[in-house]
DNA sequence: CTGTCTATCCCCCTTTCGGGGGAGCCCCAC
DNA sequence: GTGGGGCTCCCCCGAAAGGGGGATAGACAG
């Protein structure tokens, strides 16, 4: 069995990778070495509009890599599977990485499903293993490895494929940020009565609500959020929302209460 | 270093756990043996309606665990650390785990983050590494391992430290599931169109600028957001934007483009 | 003391949104 | 071929939000 340093390896070379190419390379060895078949690295996310030659996409959004065959890249794309795989599904239902025969304890498998697997298998992708990739606020994704037809999937290597998986999803994530530089916005700090008020904004509150639940009038609301949208320097109200949202000041939950 | 192999023992022995109390155990040893002092496994959610005694609070709804003097768990718990602590903040911005002494580089830290950290560190909890654990339309969580202030963490068991987190929270699911019987999940399903419109909606557009936008009246505009709130049962179209974002429908990067 | 910032309140007006109603067309499944 | 769902368009109306104006008070810093 594989060795956690081994893994260390990979997890530090995949940190250097600048390119698209260098990820698929690592992946490649790292695969073979694990004793799976293929690989498949990807954002969850509809390809039609591409055309992936040699099983790569890269664009300034999202990454999509692997060695399966072309013909089934091919077939996977124009179908639009990734919004029907089972595999793909399952992704929404776990942390980490499960054996594609786990599927039925994971999803309900409809004949859809069933369908997409008996494709699968008939384009030479048998068993396999998938470690899902999920960070809220991004598109969701996941690093696949596969055996081909008839072949079983090394479960012993299962452990060192999650592993390998999460950080090479992590490695394509940051050639991704790379590739469209980083979108920094300038830190705005709001006052905490400003960001009551968008905290309930956010739970669909009207001003009129708000400004009971505070106990002040409703112009006092209009006036916290105004003074929030020219912090911001924004128009609306949801965009107050979203980037209090994403510079952190408020966790996602809260907004859904 | 630690062997795949004893990750391997753990994954499944937390597999077995039925119980908040087995998982507890399981964590304190395997804690010892990575070479960290503590742990805290947790969903990321408000915890002041409960009084954790020993660190451990398990509900229908969500799970804590933790071995962190109890002085600093009251603490954490009754100010309501949980929605400023950076370390949890970080998660969100990652689907790897990473050392505290990286957190500048996932999140700009606030002076209230510093003041944290600080009073972390006065509480005896000095570094440490954290797990994400993060699933579409569930509570985000993490596995944290940390160490006595003024104890570096140990490095070389960083990648062990992030199979056995994430497994341990995973095994942590499982246990909260079945404390409420079967889980099933209702995810809204969006037509393209109503996602289009919810995206620019996001965006701070007007229905008459997303009319322009998609080539449509305002109207249909007015309809396809009307659909989508009553998909999701919501009155106000900011509800529907969040829920989209929560769901992974869309990410967060995208809206604020 | 003056200037800036925050919180609170009030007025005006226009635009936008939420919530009803109805309608036609296309496609696909049963 | 009937039904359902998606997409498109139209009407009305009251409520809510955006964008001005102004005002008072306390805190705090230079």
């Amino acid at each position: 069995m594989a060795q956690l340093s081994d893994v260390q390896t990979f997890i530090d070379r995949s940190r250097e990778a600048n390119s698209p190419d260098e990820l698929h390379e690592l992946l490649d060895q790292v695969t073979e070495e694990m004793g799976f078949d293929y690989f498949a690295l990807l954002h969850h996310v509809d390809l039609r509009k591409y055309s992936p030659k040699y099983g790569r996409v890269i664009t300034s959004e999202f990454i999509a890599l692997s060695d399966y065959p072309q013909f089934w890249v091919d077939q996977y794309v124009s179908n639009e599977i990734v919004n029907l795989d089972p595999v793909l599904l399952a992704c929404q239902r776990t942390n980490v990485g499960f054996g594609w025969d786990q599927l039925p304890a994971l999803i309900r498998l409809t004949e859809a499903h069933r369908q997409i697997i008996a494709m699968t298998k008939r384009a030479g992708i048998g068993d396999g293993f998938t470690v899902p990739a999920n960070i809220p606020g991004e598109l969701s994704g996941s690093c696949n490895f596969a055996m081909k037809t008839g072949r079983d999937a090394p479960r012993d290597s299962f452990s060192m494929a999650q592993l390998i998986g999460s950080f090479a999803f992590q490695a394509a994530r940051e050639i991704v940020a790379r590739s469209r530089g980083c979108v920094e916005f300038a830190k705005v700090e709001l006052t905490e009565r400003q960001l009551e008020c968008i905290v309930l904004v956010a739970r669909g509150k009207t001003d009129w609500e708000i400004s009971k639940i505070l106990n002040i009038s409703e112009e006092t609301v209009k006036q916290h959020i105004a003074n929030a949208r020219e912090r911001y320097d924004v128009p609306k109200r949801m965009q107050v929302v979203l980037r209090a949202l994403y510079d952190g000041l408020v966790p996602l939950s809260e907004l859904l209460a």
